[in-house]
DNA sequence: TATTGTTATACTCTATAACTATA
DNA sequence: TATAGTTATAGAGTATAACAATA
C-alpha cells in the first residue's frame, strides 16, 4: 500500500515505549542490560573468542594458580559451563591447565604469555565497545553510572563488593 | 574434610569479580541488567502473569485501540511472541481482542475494566520489586540512574526517546 | 503481491543432573 | 562419603520461517 492508513490513531512519531516504563530505572536496567549483554557477547564471539574469555583472563592475571572451582565462583558462572570456556581458551593457547600435584582432582589454570597479550587486546576491544554503547555519556557520567550499578550489584552479591570495602570495619 | 585446605592461595575474603570488570560500567550494566530482568520476570510469573503483562497493559492504557503489530513494535517484542502473551491476558479477562471492521486482518486490542484494575496492581508490584532491588539507592540516585540509562537506551533505539524530546526541534 | 496474526521450528544461554577420578 | 572436573540433558527466552486469511 502506498498511502499510509488514515485509520491510524494519530501517532506521527512512531512507536514508543509506555511513559511509565521509561520512568522506571528498573525497567530500563533490565531492558538495556539484557541488550548490552547480548551485544558485548556478540562482539567477542565475532572476534573469535568466548564471551567470557575476557573475564577469565582478567581474573587469572589478578591471582594466578586459580582452580576451576574458584574461577567459576568468582565469575558466577556454572562450573560445568566453565569447562567449555577453558577448553576453547586452552585451544587458543591463552591458558594452561595442569593437575594440582597436591590434589589430583584439581586443575590449576594459568595465563600463558599469549594469554597475557590477548588480555591487553581484550581491554582495547572492551574500551571500543564501551565507547560505542556508552557514547552519549561523558567519562564523569560513566563513573556515576558505574558507582550506582556497583552499589546495587554489591547489595545483591558480595562478589561485586570491592575487597577494600569488605567487612565494613 | 574438616580443616580447610592450607594449600589455599590466601583469599580470606571469598571470591571476587576481577577489579577491572568492577570498574567497567558496561560489564556491570550487562551483568546486573540480565539478573534484574530474570528476577522481575520471575516476580510477575510467580504472581500468575506473563512477564510482559505490565508492559502491554501500560501501553494499552496510554493509547487505546492498539493493533497487535503496533503493540509488538512499541514494546520491541516479536509479533509471534505477542500472540501467546495476549492469549494469556485475554484468558485472564485483562484485554479484549476484536477484529478491526476496516481491515479484517487486524485485531484491535483493548483494556478491560478488570485490566485497568490489574494495571494498578502491577504498579504496586513493580514498586515493591524496585524497592527491593534498588534499595541501596535514594530516590534522587534512582532518578540519576534512570536518566543515564534513558540517554543510552535512546541513542540505541528511538522507542526509548520520550515523545517530547523527539525531533530535537 | 503484500500484510496481519498465527503456528511451528530452531537457536542461544543457562541450570540441573548424572558420571569419573580422586580424596 | 565428599569433592573437582566433566559430560549429558533439559529448560527458559528469543529469533526465524512458514502458513492462512485478508487486503
Amino acid at each position: 500500500m502506498i498511502t499510509p492508513e488514515i485509520t491510524q490513531t494519530s501517532r506521527p512519531e512512531g512507536p514508543c515505549v509506555p511513559r511509565e516504563l521509561l520512568a522506571s530505572p528498573l525497567f530500563l536496567l533490565g531492558r538495556l542490560g539484557y541488550a548490552v549483554k547480548l551485544q558485548v557477547m556478540e562482539e567477542f564471539e565475532t572476534a573469535g573468542f568466548s564471551a567470557y574469555a575476557y573475564s577469565v583472563l582478567a581474573l587469572l592475571e589478578e591471582g594466578a594458580r586459580e582452580t576451576q572451582a574458584t574461577i567459576a565462583d568468582a565469575l558466577k558462572i556454572d562450573r560445568s559451563q566453565l569447562v567449555g570456556i577453558l577448553d576453547e581458551l586452552e585451544e587458543q593457547s591463552l591458558v594452561e591447565r595442569r593437575r594440582d600435584p597436591n590434589d589430583r582432582r584439581r586443575h590449576l589454570v594459568n595465563l600463558t604469555p599469549t594469554g597475557k597479550r590477548q588480555l591487553n587486546a581484550f581491554r582495547k576491544l572492551a574500551k571500543r565497545v564501551e565507547d560505542e554503547i556508552l557514547g552519549p555519556l561523558s567519562e564523569g557520567e560513566r563513573a556515576v553510572l558505574r558507582d550506582l550499578l556497583l552499589r546495587v550489584a554489591g547489595s545483591r552479591d558480595a562478589r561485586y563488593v570491592p575487597p577494600e570495602l569488605r567487612a565494613t570495619a
